[in-house]
DNA sequence: GCCCAGGTATAAA
DNA sequence: TTTATACATGGG
């Protein structure tokens, strides 16, 4: 078990069920049972501490590294909110949102699946992929690689009942078995290198190359404020330009999501 | 039954 | 270059 003492800025649920990871399952208690990195944990809020229950020392800084905890939350949402009202707003109304580091393979997995899909359904479809295709784990099953994924027949993806997302799943994953995604460009090259780098792959539009580069790369400086985006801010405030997103606008992006998430018949 | 969901590929103007 | 439509599946 690990513990991280004096944890600030985080709630378990804002994070964890906020559409951008599709792995984690609440407890009665409040606690989340989830797998990342082939290990799967249990983990806890105690107070300010943060509890990975399940996980060995040696994995600290991994832990460390996947709740983003090196960077003060507190600090971007101060500089978020003074952007535009519609920020301060949505980052107010669910303050302990971090962005998770996740996987890169298992982010534009997940992020295929979620295209014109609800996300009850893509955690079933990704359940399923994970049951089906990846290795067996202590607690559960690890994501599939994508040496394994691309090796499986369309009858074999069918299983998933993923619909017409299997080809783009299929596409994805030997693209990447074969090496033709570039990570290192996708993490540090110009964001749109990197976004046309993902949009190599047969299924993988704007949305979908962003979220997998926010949400698995870390890509926080340059989600890009969509035209949904602009209508939301023009329409809470008519009388304001709407504003870019700042340094920190993939966080920015995820408070909005989940704002909207929750205030549909604000925004429309 | 009908509508829609963290969109994208494809065809057509 | 921009605009309509199909797409598989299942929850509300």
């Amino acid at each position: 078990m690990i513990v991280f003492e004096n944890v600030a800025d985080l709630d378990l649920a804002q994070t964890l069920d906020c559409g951008q990871s599709f792995r984690w399952t609440e407890r009665p208690d409040g606690s989340f049972d989830g797998i990342a990195f082939s290990r799967s944990v249990n983990v806890s809020l105690d107070g300010s501490s943060l509890v990975i229950d399940g996980a060995g020392e040696d994995d600290r800084a991994l832990w460390r590294e996947y709740f983003d905890l090196d960077l003060d939350y507190g600090m971007v949402r101060r500089q978020i909110s003074g952007l535009h009202p519609v920020l301060a707003r949505a980052a107010e109304y669910a303050p302990g949102i971090r962005v998770l580091r996740q996987e890169p393979f298992e982010t534009l997995i997940t992020f295929i699946i979620s295209q014109n899909n609800n996300i009850k359904r893509i955690k079933g479809i990704v359940s399923r992929l994970c049951e089906s295709f990846g290795e067996p784990i202590s607690g559960g099953f690890a994501f599939p690689a994508a040496q394994r994924l691309s090796e499986q027949s369309a009858e074999a993806l069918a299983t998933l009942r993923a619909g017409f997302r299997a080809r783009y799943i299929s596409d994805a994953a030997k693209k990447v078995a074969r090496g033709e995604i570039d990570w290192q460009l996708c993490r540090t090259g110009d964001y749109g290198a990197a976004r046309a780098e993902l949009m190599k792959i047969t299924g993988v539009g704007v949305k979908v190359a962003d979220c997998t580069l926010l949400f698995g790369l870390h890509r926080i400086e340059a989600f890009p404020v969509d035209v949904w985006m602009k209508r939301a801010m023009e329409k809470l405030f008519p009388e304001m330009a709407p504003a870019d997103f700042g340094e920190y606008a993939g966080i920015a992006q995820q408070y909005i999501f989940n704002y909207s998430r929750m205030h549909p018949e604000i925004f429309e």
